[in-house]
DNA sequence: AGCACGCCGACT
DNA sequence: GTCGGCGTGCTC
């Protein structure tokens, strides 16, 4: 039986594989790539299965023109982890397959690890030496290279770049290019810096991922900011370095220091692949190959690293696992952790979740024993917990959104010699420019929101598409002058500490001031310096950067999240809280965290103030739980856009109507998106929600297709989130 | 997603 | 007269 069909997967997005003929002769492994013709064009597809038969009438498939891999670019487990995936996030397989390739592989380019080589030319092999011998060198080189070619870099420590030129003159010898050998003596080369004690509760944890370190099991290290959770993590893998295995981490976007990389380095002596959004595709491709060789004992990177292959996987680690950056909010929206935890479960190894303030999904698993907890609660090396206050703001004088007393607090901090950390989540100078005559906003058309005023830019930015205009002189409306800003961001608070808070420096951290990656490092550098003693910054501020000279945190206002339509912005606003507290302070400075808000009663507030989020993320679970939201239900969200309101109203209504109703599963909507209107289009969805995962998983393996082949489905740019985290 | 085909408006 | 706008349809 002659196996003269391939079904391949392509990158368009349309489910279902593709058959092709495979031409006489051709033999292509599972998981190689081939090209393809596709319509009028030429594709790269990847070889799911090989048969003796289609279901498409022969004489309208085609054949497969090249066949680009001797060997799987995927493996047999990454194809059934990713075809998991396609499954369970509802996305064609394709697309899927070719996300989870470094570009290079998509484009079609080799996998082989090509090094720059120098062999003979036909002349060269039949020189005789001899006639080079009044140039030793030459002679030495050309006689080095009868016997095969030789790596450039191996030659070129005997041999100056004037003898490759004057024999490549000769038309003697030529580049070429070499394929090498995997170094994997890694393991042998480990060399131990010295490490510190762990504490008992630190041993603990070691010694019970130690005990099941061979197989699949999910950890949860729950650990307050600075309990030394990377300390747990560099002696967890400690034993499976030393046994040839490899391991990988997963980092948040912004949490991907160079620091945390020379952490790995320095306790190892080894190199780490290092995966982040600033290399080029032919680096990617670089850590790629060396993980899947082996060559690698450690990989660090974000959210895609994910995709990065081992060949002998040891374990996965997530930091922070909680962190939002770990969800694709594009195109096919995986969740990272998630991903971790099936692919773990394939490869049958342990996957540590790491974090101080766990999402409650996480901490559900942990609690209900599916995931094995280990809690770290004291703060090493001494530190003294920071302490928690609020701050009533309730016919309070503000100036730039200080009471007064927090003025005196701030400036007594100053006078310590200590730095004080000012956050607001609003960059900019103002959210808003309003008319003192008509109450006339300005608003971005595309979006229908108020454009935030900057004034280092001199501009008015819509924070929702790149819109940008001028600052008006006069109202639009009424033509009265001067618009007033109402409300504060960060550009303005930094200009009124200046005026406050005279002789002392002030630093902005955001996404404005931190544009480029050098610039950012180069803040948190002169802040540790002590260049600055005020820092004034967004959400950047919480991430990944320890502040030790920082004795006062005030978090300007908090309502806004207290009463948000999203029900996970109170956990968001508790774990902001929690990891800015953590920032701050160190052994001899009793820090302070000051949360300023109408609301003080507010229970939310009082539990995480009084009890510390631990308990108040015990607390949100209860809260999920009789509301049967997630992790006590399933959602999966149908999004809609398009220039015309109705258009994506009607496609949602009609797959709502595709639906089969039933107590098992309900449907919520079509209701507008948190954000109606976004970049000129209208933003409608449809939430699918349900006690049981099943629930849905059965209705959507049976209605995708028709949902499809809806007439509105072309018409209209939609997509489905599964376990969606944003509702914006 | 691309890419072509196709049918209506303002320009050399 | 054409260049080009993006609606529609198809790709094993």
């Amino acid at each position: 039986m002659t196996l003269g069909f391939a079904e391949i997967a392509l990158p368009v997005p349309m489910r279902g594989h593709f058959d092709y003929l495979l031409p006489e002769g051709m033999v292509p492994c599972i998981g190689a790539r081939v090209l393809v013709p596709f319509g009028r064009r030429k594709l790269v597809g990847i070889v799911m299965r090989c048969k003796s038969a289609s279901d498409m009438p022969t004489d309208k498939l085609r054949a497969v023109e090249t066949l680009l891999d001797e060997e799987a670019v995927l493996s047999q487990l990454f194809l059934d982890w990713l075809n998991w995936a396609s499954q369970y996030y509802q996305h064609p397989l394709g697309d899927i397959l070719f996300t989870a390739l470094p570009v290079n592989l998509r484009k079609g380019l080799t996998q082989d690890a090509l090094q720059k080589a120098w062999q003979l030319t036909d002349k060269g092999q039949q020189c005789d030496p001899q006639d080079l011998k009044r140039a030793a060198k030459q002679q030495a080189l050309l006689i080095a290279l009868k016997p095969g070619p030789q790596l450039h870099q191996t030659l070129s420590e005997h041999y100056s770049a004037a003898i490759f030129r004057a024999l490549e003159e000769k038309d003697l010898i030529e580049a070429a290019n070499l394929a090498v050998a995997a170094k994997l003596d890694w393991p042998e080369h480990i060399s131990l810096a010295e490490q510190p004690r762990p504490n008992l509760e630190q041993s603990l944890a070691i010694s019970a991922i130690a005990h099941q370190n061979e197989t699949f099991r999910c950890f949860l290290l729950e650990g307050v900011t600075g309990s030394g959770k990377t300390e747990v993590y560099l002696q967890a893998i400690e034993p499976l370095l030393r046994q040839g295995k490899q391991v990988l981490i997963l980092v948040p976007e912004i949490g991907l220091t160079p620091q945390t990389v020379r952490r790995f380095q320095l306790r190892f002596g080894l190199d780490v692949g290092i995966l982040h959004s600033g290399l080029t595709d032919n680096e990617r491709m670089q850590v790629w190959r060396q993980a899947r060789s082996g060559e690698l004992g450690i990989v660090i990177g974000t959210r895609s690293a994910i995709f990065t292959p081992m060949k002998s996987p040891g374990m996965i680690i997530v930091d922070e696992e909680h962190d939002g950056s770990y969800k694709q909010q594009d195109g096919w929206r995986y969740h990272a952790r998630d991903m971790a935890v099936v692919r773990a479960r394939l490869e049958n190894i342990p996957l540590l979740l790491g974090s101080a303030t766990p999402s409650l999904e996480s901490l559900n698993n942990a609690l209900t024993g599916k995931y094995q907890h280990l809690l770290l609660r004291q703060r090493a090396g001494q530190a003294k917990p920071v302490q928690h206050k609020l701050l009533d703001l309730k016919g309070q004088q503000l100036e730039f959104g200080l009471t007064r007393g927090m003025r005196q607090r701030i400036q007594a901090h100053l006078q310590q010699g200590n730095q004080v950390m000012l956050f607001i989540n609003r960059r900019g100078y103002a959210p808003a420019l309003i008319c003192h005559q008509c109450g006339f906003v300005e608003e971005c058309h595309s979006c229908d929101r108020s454009y935030t005023l900057h004034r280092s830019l001199n501009k008015l930015q819509c924070h929702h598409c790149s819109d940008a205009k001028p600052i008006p002189h006069a109202c639009a409306q009424c033509g009265a002058s001067p618009m007033q800003p109402v409300g504060m961001g960060t550009e303005q608070l930094e200009q009124g500490i200046a005026s406050l808070f005279p002789g002392y420096q002030a630093a902005r951290i955001d996404s404005d001031s931190a544009r480029g990656k050098q610039k950012l490092h180069q803040l948190l550098e002169d802040i540790n310096q002590g260049k600055h003693q005020l820092l004034i910054g967004t959400q950047i501020l919480a991430k990944g950067h320890h502040f030790p000279n920082v004795s006062l945190v005030v978090i300007l206002d908090v309502d806004g999240a207290l009463f948000s339509a999203d029900y996970r912005a109170a956990e968001k606003l508790a774990q902001l809280i929690t990891q800015v507290a953590g920032r701050a302070g160190r052994a001899h400075i009793q820090g302070e965290l000051w949360l300023q808000t109408h609301h003080p009663s507010h229970p939310l507030l009082q539990d995480l103030l009084n009890n510390g989020y631990q308990h108040f993320a015990r607390l949100a679970l209860k809260e999920r739980r009789f509301a049967a939201l997630p992790p006590f239900s399933y959602q999966a969200l149908f999004r809609a856009e398009s220039n015309h309101a109705a258009q994506a109203h009607d496609f949602l209504l009609q797959v709502r109507q595709l639906l089969s109703p039933g107590p098992e599963m309900a449907a919520i909507g079509p209701i507008p998106a948190l954000m109606e209107k976004r970049q000129g289009r209208y933003r409608m969805q449809l939430l699918l929600q349900s006690q049981q995962r099943t629930g849905i998983q059965q209705q959507l393996n049976r209605l995708m297709g028709q949902i499809e082949k809806l007439p509105l489905a072309n018409k209209v740019r939609w997509s489905l989130d599964m376990d969606p985290q944003d509702f914006t």
